[in-house]
DNA sequence: CGGGTTTGATTGACCCGTCAATCAAGTTTC
DNA sequence: GAAACTTGATTGACGGGTCAATCAAACCCG
């Protein structure tokens, strides 16, 4: 008993390993489950086929991903910091881990494919977009959507940018910084 | 004489519209083929292995775009007109077509795999970079650098974006603008 | 000019490895 | 002992890459 959910979670972060690995979605499902230290057949037998297997992994991102958006949230007050928080927790160690960023990075690919997963990545869009939008509002009044538009588009970006770089690590605080700034100045060119 | 860079242009266009339509880089060469109007095995005569018609594709792409921008730099003059001229090159006609939205994203996976595909994309970002940093320096003087970076990455991002949206075409003028606007927020609160 | 030869263009058929998915049988666990 | 769990073996399809062979145009030589 209780071994399903165990051997679930095996499975989902050694496809999250070996997707990070091999850079793309050209992944067996064998070496998923090699990886795991189980047959393939188990794979299939949870998941059903390939494409189950690399959507319960995509979950799993976005679950941890929201919920340290959340810690964070919680954890700030007032809408300028709650905004620090987001974007940190955007950066933050897990979510900027080499697996997971090539991970991400491919989910994009997956979504062009895949309705599941075009779906979930909307629901991550609509969030992120959601949250800055509310927090920017006090801030920045009429010109917070757009204004959150720019942010996201540029998290998204620098995220995109460290799917490349082999050499970058730990710096999920300098790309954070960078969106912290170019907020600082949006917000002080509105104020004048 | 002369049919073979004819051939080779049929079959790059062919690559590019084919991982448009699939939104990855799984095509099987016979499909390239196919849609480009000769056999699978010409395509290996020409290109030697699948991966060089891949590469064949980006760097037809990259060229292209390098062609756009090039124009739009002699077009203008003064700091200001240049980076416009960039911003809205990047987002010009030729470069948002879906398909080759769809086949940039893909080539950023590809680069994971590829050291020519990471060197070539490198070229881009470098180029980039360096071409905004330039016409930045007038203006912004020594916060040129991090500025050209969040520029870029903004971009970047805001490509990304629209390489998932099936909804929205016609828009690149929406995301230049909100480039634009980026670059003057960040401008207005650099003049203090 | 006109037959013969070289050279590039092009192909269909084929080989071989890989991989998703299945299955029947074995093992654990209660 | 049955239900859940797990596996090795197998299969059927598919795709990259090769090869031997055709075709056509250009080139050469008398």
């Amino acid at each position: 008993m209780a071994v399903e959910p165990k051997r679930r979670a095996q499975l989902v972060e050694a496809t999250i390993h070996e997707i990070g690995a091999t850079g793309s979605l050209n992944v067996t499902v064998s070496q998923i489950a090699k990886r795991a230290g189980v047959s393939s057949a188990l794979a299939f037998h949870y998941f059903g086929d390939k494409e189950q297997i690399f959507l319960a992994a995509m979950r799993s991102i976005l679950t941890v991903y929201a919920a340290e958006v959340r810690g964070a949230l919680t954890a700030a007050d007032g809408p300028r910091a709650r905004l620090e928080g987001m974007v940190r927790a955007s950066f933050s160690a897990s979510n900027f881990r080499r697996d997971a960023i090539a991970a991400w990075l491919n989910f994009y690919v997956l979504a062009r494919t895949s309705d599941e997963a075009c779906r979930l990545l909307s629901v991550y869009q609509r969030r992120l977009r959601s949250n800055l939008v509310h927090d920017l509002r006090p801030l920045a009044g009429d010109a917070a959507p757009a204004l959150a538009e720019r942010l996201g588009g540029l998290i998204d970006g620098l995220y995109l940018r460290h799917a490349l770089d082999p050499a970058t690590d730990a710096d999920g605080q300098a790309a954070a910084a960078q969106v912290l700034t170019a907020l600082d100045h949006e917000l002080k060119a509105l104020a004048r």
